[in-house]
DNA sequence: TAGGCCATCTGGTCCT
DNA sequence: AGGACCAGATGGCCTA
């Protein structure tokens, strides 16, 4: 069984998601391999495999014009649908993260280090593109339209009905139109160049953050 | 303890 | 036939 579930893993050129047992021997899976079968899911998912094993083959019952269904997947192509749904779902996962690091973050003083959940984090991006496309859109120069922006939805993003305040930190800013003037309370202009990425990127945050923090 | 979020399993449907 | 995609069901984890 076990052996089983390596074999396929290999050819399916899958990380082996669980295992019958862990190495302290008990089923539970062990903290953060949250990818494990669920205790009770492996029992049930055993209890399920004995019953079928034992049950003996049968077949439609001879002539009975019963709609025709599909015969369920064998436990082989079960398992490697299963592996490939699996995977599936990590690489949607695996954008939503990517997504995550894209979109600005909420405020660390409203979610301290809470992961955005996905509906939020789409949600978010969606706010985000809109602001983005007017922002280009705009016939007016980048500059007037931030002097312009009195009403606070301009620098916030509504999520569930809440207003979510930007955070500072543009990191991996790749969206972010380039060559935006921030204008600050004093009246003076300071262009942020976001582009091209740069290690140093955080010089220019620097300049963003007194201005940002007027609406946090 | 209820509710939200999530991972996983599963069967159905569509596509190649 | 087999894979991709989808949605429902289930159960674990976490927080208010």
């Amino acid at each position: 069984m076990l052996q089983y579930d390596e074999e396929l893993s290999q050819r399916l050129g899958l990380p082996l998601e669980y295992t019958d047992t862990n190495n302290n021997g008990s089923n539970k899976p062990l903290r953060g391999d949250k990818y494990s079968l669920r205790p009770r899911s492996m029992r049930r998912r055993d209890n399920m495999e004995e019953q079928e094993d034992t049950k003996p083959t049968t077949k439609s019952r001879g002539g009975l014009k019963s709609k025709q269904k599909p015969a369920p997947l064998s436990k082989y192509r079960r398992k490697t649908a299963n592996a490939r749904e699996r995977s599936r779902m990590r690489e949607i996962n695996q954008a939503f993260e990517t997504l995550r690091k894209v979109v600005p973050q909420i405020s660390p003083t409203q979610q301290q280090n809470e992961k955005l959940t996905k509906i939020t984090t789409l949600r978010l991006a969606m706010k985000y593109i809109s602001t983005l496309s007017a922002v280009l859109s705009s016939s007016e120069s980048s500059q007037d339209l931030f002097s312009d922006c009195s009403e606070l939805d301009c620098f916030l993003l509504e999520s569930d009905g809440e207003s979510l305040p930007l955070q500072s930190d543009f990191s991996d800013h790749s969206l972010t139109p380039p060559n935006f003037s921030v204008d600050f309370a004093d009246g003076s202009l300071t262009p942020i160049d976001f582009t091209p990425l740069s290690p140093d990127l955080s010089d220019h945050l620097t300049h963003f953050d007194p201005f940002l923090s007027d609406f946090s």
